[in-house]
DNA sequence: CAGAATGATTAACT
DNA sequence: AGTTAATCATTCTG
């Protein structure tokens, strides 16, 4: 059949109707006869028969019917299985290069204005901006390789498709390519490159990655707080040693004062309560320490002379190490001390009662406030000057105020 | 340089 | 959500 559908259609474009059809059928067997014999005979000899071939009248009809036999068999087979969807996983390589400003617009200015105004806006942080600069730096690294690398990969693809195309139209003169198939050779070629193309995202990615767990993974690059930060977190740690657990808003005026984050501020809390109960004689000294600065700066700022009978300093160091001696469980010293067996040691009989004028000014307070003397503790104007004491006392809250008591194993 | 200290992360829990 | 406990990775210190 598709040698009558040749013939019809050859002597169809050829305008020259039926009546000597015989001669016309002839003629394409001597055609085909050429064609299959051309690979027998000499070079020289079959370059001049391909061009007496090319030029015969009917090597274009004969090529079109060529082109639609072969697309009819093999194009529509494969063509059929091409609808490819869009590739999630390249989706995903491009969505991060971009969210890494690997890809996407240049912002080369901003950056740099941006790491300045870090640099200027930051007091402490000048380091960090630092750092931050050279990941930058690194950044635009990769991101300039990637681009000389994607540009790479876009001319090749571009320059290989001119000459693919070229070669198949040169050779479309003497075997049967049609414009379609061109066409989908253009496209295997680009998805070839694509997928290359893919590779060089996945390899930047990965770079990326690695610079920001090289950089910006805070673990690697972790700095001590200063030494104030620290000083004023201890502080209120052991202001509030009975319930360290500062509230959302305490976290924020601590991260405040101390130029760090809340998050920070829960880290050291969390890290402080877990270490701190873990070894608390490790901590006494500095337990003691903070005591005696809290009560110092009570002292200072609130009336005099209730320092001289009071066990002060070496009291708040006293009740402290009593955490100790309760098998340090501040738990446990919360008992001992509602339960009289701490009463009679050290103070007067009346304990309980202030006691309970303690527990209720915490409770008023929040048990979050400015610290005044520890040594007020025994005062009984300091009792009623202030409600704000009621924080310092921090051997008193763990009876009083006790929240959430920090269990031990 | 070894070991302690320390800030951050993680899983499990409530 | 916020903690605890264990752990990691780095920095500090003797």
């Amino acid at each position: 059949s598709d040698t009558a559908r040749m013939t019809g259609k050859c002597s169809n474009m050829d305008g020259t109707g039926g009546a000597d059809g015989e001669g016309r059928k002839q003629d394409i067997g001597d055609i085909l006869q050429q064609i299959m014999t051309i690979t027998d005979q000499s070079l020289d000899e079959a370059q001049a028969r391909k061009h007496a071939l090319n030029c015969h009248r009917m090597k274009p009809a004969l090529f079109n019917v060529l082109c639609e036999i072969k697309e009819k068999t093999v194009l529509s087979i494969r063509g059929a299985q091409e609808e490819e969807p869009p590739d999630a996983q390249l989706m995903r390589l491009d969505n991060m290069l971009l969210a890494e400003g690997v890809s996407g617009p240049e912002k080369g200015g901003g950056s740099a204005a941006a790491a300045a105004a870090a640099a200027a806006a930051g007091g402490g942080g000048s380091d960090n901006s630092v750092e931050h600069s050279d990941y930058r730096a690194k950044l635009s690294q990769i991101r300039q390789i990637y681009h000389t690398e994607l540009e790479k990969y876009e001319q090749a693809c571009n320059e290989f498709t001119t000459h693919v195309m070229n070669l198949l139209r040169e050779q479309s003169r003497t075997r049967p390519i049609s414009p379609k198939e061109i066409e989908r050779m253009v496209g295997i070629i680009h998805r070839k490159f694509s997928s290359i193309q893919m590779q060089l995202k996945q390899s930047t990615c990965e770079a990326v990655m690695i610079l920001r767990s090289r950089f910006l993974d805070a673990r690697r690059k972790r700095r001590n707080f200063n030494k104030q930060a620290t000083e004023i977190l201890n502080e209120y740690f052991y202001s509030h040693l009975s319930n360290p657990y500062p509230s959302e808003e305490a976290k924020e005026e601590l991260g405040k004062k101390c130029s760090i984050t809340v998050s920070q501020v829960s880290n050291w809390f969390g890290n402080k309560r877990i270490r701190y109960k873990k070894n608390i004689g490790k901590f006494q000294e500095e337990a003691n320490m903070y005591a005696a600065k809290t009560a110092a700066t009570a002292t200072n700022v609130s009336t005099h002379g209730s320092q001289a009978n009071s066990p002060s300093t070496p009291n708040s160091a006293g009740s402290a190490g009593s955490f100790n001696m309760n098998s340090g469980d501040l738990f446990m010293s919360v008992q001992s001390l509602n339960g009289d067996s701490y009463q009679g040691a050290q103070v007067g009989a009346n304990i309980q009662s202030q006691v309970d004028t303690l527990r209720h000014v915490i409770s008023q307070t929040g048990g979050y406030s400015e610290s005044l003397a520890a040594s007020q503790i025994y005062s009984p104007q300091g009792i009623n000057v202030s409600p704000n004491l009621a924080s310092s006392l921090f051997v008193f809250c763990s009876c009083t105020c006790f929240s959430r008591p920090m269990p031990l194993a």
